[in-house]
DNA sequence: TTTAATACCTTGCAATACAAAGTACAAAAA
DNA sequence: TTTTTGTACTTTGTATTGCAAGGTATTAAA
C-alpha cells in the first residue's frame, strides 16, 4: 500500500480511536494486546505507543476501570472494562458516528440547486 | 447540546475534514464562506481559524488552487477548486472512508468466538 | 470620516497519534 | 547461576491539527 494512502486512513483514524475502544470494551474486558489485535482485524493499526496512553486517558476520565491478572507465560496483565459513564459516553459515541456518517452522505451528494 | 456531546462530535471531525472539503469542491467551486455553509449544512460546525489553514494546506499540496474574484459587496473571494491531484487523492479518501464506515461495523458485531 | 459588513490570514494553545526507547517480569537457554 | 527471549506496560519527544481569539484589508453605507 501506498505511504499516502496509509496516511489518509492514520489521518482518518484520529478522532475515532476513542469510539473504537470503547465498542470493544462493551462487547468484553480486554487488556492492550486484545484490543490491538481486535483492531487489526477490522484493519484499523494501532501501535502500543498509541493505545496505552489513550486507555490511561479513558481509565482517568472514569469510562473505564482495570484489574490485574496474572499470565501464564509473562509479566501479569492489565484487564480493561469499561464502567457506566464509559456506557454512557460510548451511547454518545454512536449518535455522533452516526451523524458523521449521515453527514458525509449528504456532503456527497450533488448541490441542490434553486433556479 | 451539551459540552461533552460537542467535544465527542468535535472530536471525530478531526481527520475527517480534509475529506470533505474535496467533497465539497468536488462538486464546485466555491470560497470560504460557502464551504462553511455547506458543512453547517451537514451538521459539521467548522470555524474560520479552522479552514483558511486547511485550505491552503491543500493548496500547498496541490490538491487544490484557486482564483481571485471581484464581490459586489466586500472584499474580492478567493474561490477554490479541485485539481486533478485532488481527484485522485478524493478517489482514496473515499476508499479510506468506507473501510474505516466497514470497521466500525465489524467492531459493533459480536465477536465470534471459537468454541 | 466613521461604522458596519465581508473576507482573508495569523498566533498561541491544547490535544493526540506515533516512533522510539525504556522498564519490569517470567520462563527458557546457556 | 547468568543470560537471553518473549511479553507487557510506560514514557519521551515530535509533528500535526482543530480552534479561540485577534488582526488586516476592502467596500459601501451612515
Amino acid at each position: 500500500m501506498e505511504s499516502n494512502a496509509e496516511n489518509v486512513r492514520s489521518q482518518m483514524r484520529k478522532g475515532v480511536l476513542e469510539y473504537c475502544i470503547l465498542c470493544i470494551l462493551d462487547k468484553r474486558e480486554a487488556y492492550a494486546s486484545n484490543i490491538i489485535e481486535e483492531l487489526k482485524a477490522a484493519n484499523l493499526i494501532v501501535v502500543e505507543g498509541t493505545l496505552y496512553p489513550l486507555l490511561i486517558r479513558q481509565k482517568n476520565q472514569g469510562l473505564l476501570s482495570y484489574r490485574w491478572e496474572e499470565s501464564t507465560q509473562g509479566p501479569p496483565r492489565k484487564y480493561y472494562c469499561i464502567t457506566e459513564k464509559g456506557r454512557s459516553q460510548l451511547a454518545e459515541m454512536d449518535a455522533a458516528w452516526q451523524e458523521m456518517v449521515r453527514s458525509i452522505e449528504k456532503l456527497k451528494k450533488p448541490q441542490i440547486v434553486v433556479l
